[in-house]
DNA sequence: CGGTAGGGTGTACGGTGTACACCTGTCAAG
DNA sequence: CTTGACAGGTGTACACCGTACACCCTACCG
């Protein structure tokens, strides 16, 4: 039973898979060879370099992002754009850093662009509303915003005592009283869960939404650079 | 004459030139430690490890940000942080992808945000809203917006000629005419110099402005989440 | 004078990406 | 039917990375 050849489809597709289920680091040469039972360097016969590979495997979430049907007006149409996006890279936890690190722009990356900023164009933006709009956006439109108050890994440490962590919570709110504040107010009010209570949808939908209704209004104004 | 000894602060010091001067990527443990004078291990007794090591040279960078006269009202006192915060970053080519990279909240990063979080909370924000601002504003907290049309670095192949030049053009304005369009836009209509032109400290202050301008309105009109 | 501790050293391990030479099976042309 | 090219998998090797661990030297303090 001689297994069915290596493709650049299958290599991408196991490396997908991979990341989804061990993480991105997971995803190394090495790695990948092993899950495809094949030698490191066999696939180098259909990927380039590793990164190849990434941008390769950012191409295939982006191959999950939906078109919106027609009948939405722009700012509609825009909205469900970008929270298809978001929904394909939740799916794959990886994504965010991959897209972050990515720095090439492949045709399946432009080809988003591009139907991103023809949405704006056909609502009647102009060019260089569109241009500034999609650089106001940035990681937007990937779906994602970037996590400030990142929750960190934790559970590396043995748990403080109550002792400790009414300390800790003391000379934080003494040194960074706005901070907690902020951070508090999202988790109704225990400061130990500062951070991890913060709804990320609502976020970039909150950001998204305050952007495009900035954008709308400088576009029924007529607003022109320079 | 011996050496002075080294210190972490001679070890931050160090790495923060090193980057400057050859990249993020030349700080690796072995080449800091040559530039010091020193074997790679001796690193190890002023630094936990390479994490550590970025955390301190991101916190050197933070460092540099200057804090506004109390005379601003909140608008413009969180512009004038910004940017030159913006101005911080920019010095030092590294530390846009080194700050994106780090996952921990260093005391010099909670410091910083506290200071944004308090300018907004002294002109009279509520605390949701300072916090919903927070998150939309992003990593421009620290001075930049994610790249979409960064441009490679170039120069890696041999210039073609103008014949497939042209053709190049010809394809890219089929395939994405908006992306094109836009592109061109920022360059005053060469098409082959897109990309290039776009004037980055434009789109952040665009940016920046039309999310405290949404914000403004938000809290003038008594805003409340939920 | 002796012990102790902080700081620099040397060696070694396991990981990474990938260059290069090699082999092997398939298939088309002579 | 043979031959030879070629696509694709193999094996070895290199240079680099971060860092664990044992060691040593030197300055200082009791």
């Amino acid at each position: 039973m001689a297994r069915e050849p290596l493709t650049r489809e299958r290599v991408l597709r196991a490396a997908v898979a991979l990341a989804d289920e061990s993480g991105l680091d997971a995803v190394s040469m090495r790695g990948l060879s092993q899950v495809l039972g094949v030698v490191p360097m066999a696939l180098y016969k259909h990927v380039a370099n590793k990164d190849e590979l990434l941008d390769g495997m950012v191409d295939a979430v982006i191959g999950e992002f939906e078109t919106p049907g027609p009948e939405l007006d722009w700012t509609a149409a825009v909205r469900a754009r970008l929270l298809s996006a978001r929904r394909a890279v939740l799916r794959h936890g990886w994504a965010r850093r991959a897209i972050e690190s990515r720095t090439r722009r492949t045709p399946a990356v432009l080809g988003y662009m591009d139907a991103v900023a023809g949405t704006f164009r056909r609502g009647g933006l102009s060019v260089d509303l569109t241009h500034h709009v999609m650089h106001a956006l940035g990681n937007r439109i990937w779906g994602f915003s970037p996590e400030l108050f990142d929750a960190p890994p934790g559970a590396d440490a043995p748990p403080p005592t109550a002792e400790e962590q009414r300390a800790m919570v003391a000379e934080f709110a003494r040194r960074f009283p706005h901070v907690l504040e902020i951070a508090t107010a999202a988790t109704g009010g225990d400061p130990t869960a500062a951070g991890q209570g913060c709804d990320e949808q609502f976020e970039f939908e909150f950001a998204l939404d305050l952007l495009l209704d900035g954008v709308q209004r400088l576009h029924e104004r007529g607003w022109r650079s320079g």
